[in-house]
DNA sequence: CCACAATACTTGGACTTCCGACTATCTGCC
DNA sequence: GGCAGATAGTCGGAAGTCCAAGTATTGTGG
């Protein structure tokens, strides 16, 4: 995607803009809108750089977190409820790593319901392969300071709280 | 989607694992994650309220957008500069905002290459009820304090600016 | 002045995400 | 024990994102 830099601050126009109709909330619109842009550039960022080794940034987060289980292996639900997402999402997710055969589908020992996802050994190799490719780019963020990674961290922790995440 | 509530922060869980298997720019990835989680829960919450009235959180963007402008009307290209989305992003969501009669699209006077995507008088109804129904949430961000707002705006200036947004 | 490059937009395809609906299985209470 | 409701996962569909490729139009250098 050609990125044509503005010659001013997209979010302090839409700020000025905002409070000049008094739509009301200009500084949640404002943090909102900040850090839908700094998804969209993170998610670019990481997907090129995983691209070349076949994978994509939720695949990553789904075959890293079967990495650091103690089994190596965890129910669909339990792996959406720890990245956050639909079932659905987790079922095509697997399909895929499947697919290249970084993942096994496996029964639950004791419940039929379940289907366990494991980590294959060529998955292990991918995954530490990925990690290397995203601390090689610093996960997009080169842009950012020590100071402003913990900032933003930091911040955006009474959210995810209050939402439910932990 | 049912959120599950997990007995510990997903994110100083990573922490840990990524630093004892020596993964490396252990920051950004608690940063790059936090920003993750938190776009997901944005999203969610602010396609939760425009839902009802047709919108979507980008097909807003692109509505107040138009709205915003000198002329109600804007080439497709700078929608897509402005957005930092690709061209193909726009066709689909001008395709929608027209289909429901919202923008229309016009002939640029002098280049025909160019087509203007222009917003209706029922566009600028649905826009404002749409501000208000976000300014309602609070943009998703209630969980956020004043101080916080304004620490994540202010951390995320310099990735922006450095990914050419502006 | 005219061929070639750049620009503007659309089409088709891949991927992710969600929702609603469906099947299969387990759990609990009468 | 057995039926009702909860839980686990999948399927189909809609919407968003991107890329690669194609058409149409404009700009430009020899």
């Amino acid at each position: 995607m050609t990125v044509v830099p503005l010659p001013f601050d997209p979010i302090a126009e839409a700020r000025r803009n905002w409070d000049a109709h008094e739509w009301g909330a200009t500084n949640q619109m404002a943090t909102a809108t900040a850090i839908t842009r700094a998804h969209q550039i993170l998610l670019r960022r990481i997907d090129a750089a995983l691209g070349p080794l076949g994978l994509t940034f939720s695949r990553f987060e789904a075959l890293a977190l079967l990495w650091f289980s103690r089994q190596g292996a965890l129910p669909l639900g339990k792996v959406g409820d720890r990245l956050q997402v639909h079932p659905t999402s987790v079922t095509s997710t697997v399909d895929r790593l499947e697919a290249d055969g970084l993942v096994n589908r496996t029964p639950h020992p004791t419940d039929r319901r379940t289907t366990l996802a494991r980590i294959t050994p060529a998955g292990r190799r991918r995954v530490v392969q990925a990690a290397d490719a995203l601390a090689e780019i610093d996960f997009g963020l080169d842009g950012m300071s020590p100071a402003d990674l913990a900032r933003a961290e930091g911040a955006l922790v009474d959210l995810r709280r209050e939402a439910g995440d932990f």
